[in-house]
DNA sequence: AACGAAATCCAAAGCGCTTTGGATGATTTA
DNA sequence: TAAATCATCCAAAGCGCTTTGGATTTCGTT
């Protein structure tokens, strides 16, 4: 069914017709409200391609990522994704995802932009020196930055961006360690050319000067975030000599912080009470916490809530590019748990 | 720069130009070379809209997603997904993602079909009885299945699939734990709405069945494949008395076998000593396990790899309307690793 | 040198929608 | 009663591409 024919059974124009769907004031009421019966009825759907055509509003969304570094964005890419195209569909709009080789990345936005299959972009997983950022700026189309790129401060070149402040957070949680007693803590950070876990590591070593502590630079890892990796630096760090041995973990993400609790209960010692444990929790949504007592004392801070509010932001500005850009700095919130308690020695 | 621009600045007719890029022969070599420079030096990226318009083609796949049980899907999802999309990149097609509550899902691939966004569909997580599945039929579109509704036995109604062997995989894995001498085994499966984990309930069955062990009702658990419910379930099973308790575990997902895991150390246990543990692995990337001996045994089969291998056989059909309709039946693999040993009394 | 075939190219008609600029008739105002 | 206003509606142009059918040029043959 085409607007042609629609409009043929209806005995009037396709302007009239188009006008009474897409709620122009031109058409009487009864004539809107017997178009929108006939639409219905005969499953009318406009052809996606000829309103873009016509209008240049492709009603899309584009998210491009890498398939380099999967390993490290999967599940907290998809509680993003998952978010945001919640909002997506609310507003209207498509979400058009495109995987390629990281070296690509730059030339897949040009390519949705200039074939005008989407109006806008989210950028994920920014790096802190991130060359994605000027190609967006010069492809010229709005677009939201799920975090920050270096020390992009506020507005940039008409970009905006959502980050969780990291380094508040990560302050916050070696600060509770630290009024704990404890005096070494090994913080298991993602990869640090990623913005985020650089703020963190800048929160940890923060923290550690603010009290007066000396940063032990045996005890900073950086890694993919995976759950190997905790589990990994876990026994090595258990298994150096009393003294050099850390008492508490600051992890960057869950799966590190898993991998951590199975090399202390292996090791035959107790979380909470022979070693603490604290981790920054994306919220996932396949951990199902639920809301009692995290088992793991965290920095919480939900990705798919980022991923919804990213996605309001960018519509606001595709429907209203001359609206105000103003970014979102969101603060984690320290979620006490199971995991810490004071130093034993 | 649109075509009419580009022709121009070539002083050839829009027709060739069109010809030219799109490789037909009517057009001489040197022609064709010359006008292949010339859009990749004025960055020409022909319009999708204005493509599918005239051809009827979206070059554009479309998955659709309810965001009632993300919980149970998205990790599986988005390694399925990256896996599609890499298949995508390549084959010049995009991936409309859409993500709707669950009754919805009909209405939103009507509209993606309707409104010639897509040209084909990718259906996951089938239920045992999923209504989806006459409606794809009906609107008309290709599309596979990732997984199998009900007991569609080879091709219905023109729709193809890709499936594990959910069946045999069960079956397989628990003929192992039986050869080792376990006989009260405790299965921590998947919602059983969902085919898969119907598939395999019916392995693990027959498999007891098959040496004449009667199946022990207050042994089979059924929920979520997340962390906690292995947890829990661990923890009741572990807490049982003597003789009612189950010397080895098999799980749906690698999630539930880290709950118990959890569990298992928590209580003092050791696994692969103690208790056994098995899991079914869907080999996602997070988990990151390299080719290492798996610490946990398990049936395996990667579900990127099913990802990219559907992708392939959609666009198959998708350009090739008239080829053969063959699904595919895919077996796991068992990989023994530490976590399970010889019961003991 | 002349002819048909092959190779190249082009003008114009769509694809299905939106939107501009009027046209038509109904209603109000002077 | 005529003029002015409003509410409705419509014809046609345009969005940027593909594709049909025909025109033009080039080439190998005889």
């Amino acid at each position: 069914m085409k607007l042609k024919e629609l409009s043929q059974k209806l005995k009037l124009s396709e302007t009239t017709v188009s006008r009474a769907l897409n709620g122009y004031s031109e058409v009487s009421a009864k004539t809107r409200a017997k178009v929108i019966d006939a639409a219905e009825r005969y499953n009318y759907v406009p052809s996606q391609s000829a309103m873009t055509l016509a209008t240049g509003k492709a009603k899309a969304i584009g998210h491009v990522i890498s398939n380099t570094d999967h390993k490290i964005i999967n599940p907290h890419f998809s509680d993003f994704i998952a978010g945001a195209s919640e909002i997506y569909t609310q507003k209207g709009y498509d979400l058009v995802l495109t995987s390629v080789p990281q070296d690509q990345e730059i030339q897949a936005y040009r390519r949705l932009a200039r074939s005008k299959r989407v109006d806008g972009f989210v950028m994920q997983a920014p790096l802190v020196n991130d060359r994605r950022l000027e190609a967006l700026i010069e492809i010229g189309l709005p677009f939201v930055i799920h975090g920050r790129t270096g020390d992009m401060e506020t507005s940039d070149g008409g970009s905006i961006w959502l980050d969780v402040d990291n380094h508040s957070a990560f302050h916050r949680a070696t600060s509770f360690l630290l009024d704990l007693g404890h005096r070494d803590i090994a913080l298991l950070n993602g990869v640090e050319t990623m913005t985020f876990a650089k703020q963190r590591r800048c929160g940890f070593i923060d923290a550690l000067c603010d009290r007066g502590i000396d940063p032990r630079e045996d005890l900073l890892f950086s890694e993919d975030m995976l759950e190997p990796y905790g589990y990994r630096a876990c026994m090595e760090l258990l298994g150096r000599e009393e003294g050099r041995r850390p008492t508490a973990f600051l992890c960057s993400s869950k799966l590190i912080a898993l991998g951590v609790r199975h090399a202390v209960l292996s090791s035959g010692l107790q979380i909470g009470k022979d070693v603490s444990l604290v981790t920054f929790d994306d919220d996932l949504s396949f951990w199902g916490h639920g809301h009692t007592i995290p088992e793991i004392t965290c920095v919480r801070s939900s990705i798919s809530a980022a991923g919804r509010r990213v996605a309001e932001m960018l519509i606001g500005r595709i429907e209203n590019p001359k609206s105000d850009l103003v970014s979102e700095l969101w603060q984690a919130e320290l979620l006490i748990g199971k995991s810490t308690g004071p130093v034993v020695r």
